[in-house]
RNA sequence: CGGGGAGUAGCGCAGUUUGGCUUAGCGCGUUUGGUUUGGGACCAAAAGGUCGUGGGUUCGAGUCCCACCUCCCCGACCA
C-alpha cells in the first residue's frame, strides 16, 4: 500500500480524549477514532491489526477442531426471558422494540442463542463432542466504557462453545482450549496472567481468566502480595449444564437415557487484544507491533520523493516484497526525512526500509529494526533476505 | 449513578478570576509561492470558528446566572 492512497491520519499531540498508553498511541497512530463515548471506527491501519488477531485466532481454533459459526447480533428478548438472564444481564444489554412491537435486544453475548441452535439440532450422543466458535460484535450498554478499546460498548468478541455428554468431555474441550489460548496470546506478543476465577453471572463451577499485565490494565489483582494492573483478554468457563437445562438442550445417551448437553463457554476479547498487545509493546517513539500482529511487516522510506532514481528503487523493493507475501506500507509523501522516521516509529511497523541519496551512491539500502536499534546497510539483494528471514524466521 | 476534571478552528492550548484593545488569539496541521532536504525546516501570503446547547442578566457576554448535553479520570460491572 501507498501511503497516500490510504488514510492515516496521524498527530503529534495526543488528543486530550486519551488517558491511557495505548489509547494515545491508537489516537495518534490514526489506527482508530472515537465515534462516541465507547464506541470506536477502526481505520485502514486499526483494521489491518484487528485481521491479523483474527487469523491467528481462526488458525489455533481449526488447531482445536473448532468450526467456525456466525450467530446474529439481533436477538429476541423472549429467548433471555426462557435462560432467566434477561434479568441478570438487564443493565447491560440494549434492548428496543421493532415496528411490530416485538421486544428485540441486541446480543451482550451468545450462550442463550447457540443453546437454542444446539436444543434443535443436536439429539444423540453420536452427534457429541462439538465445538463451535464465531467471531463476532457484541453490544453492551456499559456502565463506563474508557480507556479506548479496552472496554467499549461495541467490540469484537471471539466465542466459543463446547457441548459434551460427559464432564471428561468438558474437561479435554476445556484444556484443549486453555492451551489454545495460551499459544493465541503468546502469538500476539503478550505476557500473561492465568488465574482461576468466579465464574459470576455466566455461571457454572470453574473459570479462568487470561490476564495481560499493564500499567493502564483497569483491573487490579490481588500477585504474591503486590498489585498489578491488568486487562482481561480472556476468559473460560465450564459451564456444566446451566443454560441446556434451562433451554431445553438435552440428548440421548447410549441407553436412551435424556440429560441436558455439558457445556463450555471460552471468550477472547478481540479488539480488546489491540490495547493490551500496546500496553505490553511501546516505547518513547511510539508503538512495537510484534510481527505477527503489525499492519504491515515492512514500511519503506523514500527519503525524496521527487527524485526518481530514489522512488525508483523504493518501488523495486516494494514490488519484490509483495512478490514474497510481505505485506509492505510505502511513505510516498513528499515530507522530510524527519517526519518520515517519526511518523514510522509512531506507527510501529516492525521492519523500515530507508533510502535516501546516500544509500543509493553507496549501492545500499538501509534496513532499520523498529525494536532496539539495529541497522543494516547492504545491498539490495541481502537485504531483502534479511527480511525475509525476520518475517519468516 | 456517586465523586473529581474538561468543552474556544482538524489537533494541542491561551483568554473567563475583575464583562468593553476581541474585528476571538497562539502553536501544530491544511492551501499557494519560494528557499531547503538523514530525525517533526525556514520565509511570505491565505483558508478555516454557531467560543458544547438553550435560556437569562446587561447598553454590551467566550467571560456573570440557570438548565441541559458531551468527553475524560476514580468506584460498582466485565471480554
Amino acid at each position: 500500500m501507498f501511503w497516500t492512497k490510504t488514510l492515516i491520519p496521524t498527530q503529534k499531540e495526543a488528543p486530550q480524549e486519551a488517558e491511557s498508553i495505548s489509547h494515545r498511541l491508537l489516537l495518534r497512530a490514526g489506527f482508530m477514532r472515537m465515534l462516541m463515548a465507547g464506541v470506536y471506527s477502526y481505520l485502514p491501519l486499526g483494521l489491518l491489526v484487528l485481521r491479523n488477531i483474527e487469523k491467528i485466532i481462526r488458525q489455533e481454533m481449526a488447531a482445536c477442531s473448532a468450526s467456525e459459526l456466525l450467530l446474529p447480533g439481533l436477538q429476541p428478548l423472549e429467548l433471555w426471558q426462557r435462560s432467566g438472564r434477561d434479568r441478570e444481564i438487564a443493565e447491560v444489554m440494549f434492548r428496543f422494540e421493532d415496528r411490530r412491537k416485538r421486544k428485540l435486544c441486541l446480543g451482550p453475548t451468545h450462550e442463550e442463542v447457540i443453546t437454542d441452535l444446539i436444543k434443535n439440532h443436536v439429539s444423540s450422543y453420536k452427534q457429541l463432542p462439538l465445538l463451535l466458535y464465531q467471531i463476532q460484535t457484541k453490544f453492551r450498554d456499559e456502565i463506563r466504557p474508557r480507556f479506548g478499546l479496552v472496554r467499549a460498548c461495541e467490540f469484537t468478541m471471539k466465542d466459543a462453545y463446547s457441548f459434551d455428554r460427559d464432564e471428561d468431555g468438558l474437561d479435554k474441550n476445556y484444556r484443549a482450549i486453555y492451551d489454545a489460548y495460551c499459544r493465541i496470546f503468546k502469538r500476539c506478543g503478550l505476557e500473561i496472567l492465568i488465574i482461576e476465577a468466579d465464574p459470576g453471572i455466566m455461571g457454572g463451577e470453574l473459570s479462568h481468566e487470561f490476564m495481560v499485565p499493564a500499567a493502564d490494565g483497569e483491573d487490579i489483582i490481588e500477585v504474591k502480595s503486590k498489585k498489578v494492573n491488568c486487562i482481561e483478554v480472556g476468559h473460560i468457563f465450564k459451564l456444566g449444564t446451566k443454560y441446556s437445562a434451562k433451554l431445553g438442550a438435552n440428548f440421548l445417551d447410549g441407553k436412551g437415557k435424556l440429560s441436558p448437553v455439558i457445556m463450555g463457554c471460552y471468550g477472547i476479547g478481540v479488539s480488546r487484544l489491540i490495547p493490551a498487545i500496546i500496553e505490553q509493546n511501546n516505547d518513547a517513539s511510539g508503538i512495537l507491533w510484534p510481527m505477527e500482529v503489525a499492519p504491515y511487516k515492512v514500511i519503506i522510506l523514500p527519503l525524496d520523493t521527487t527524485k526518481n532514481d530514489i522512488m525508483d528503487s523504493a518501488c523495486r523493493i516494494y514490488e519484490e516484497l509483495k512478490d514474497k507475501n510481505i505485506t509492505v506500507l510505502l511513505d510516498d509523501r513528499d515530507e522530510r526525512a524527519g517526519v518520515k522516521f517519526k511518523d514510522a516509529d509512531l506507527l510501529g511497523i516492525p521492519l523500515q526500509v530507508v533510502i535516501g541519496k546516500e544509500s543509493l551512491t553507496k549501492k545500499v539500502v538501509e534496513l532499520k529494526v523498529r525494536r532496539g536499534s539495529e541497522r543494516i546497510e547492504k545491498p539490495q539483494k541481502e537485504i531483502l533476505k534479511q527480511i525475509e528471514g525476520r518475517v519468516y524466521g
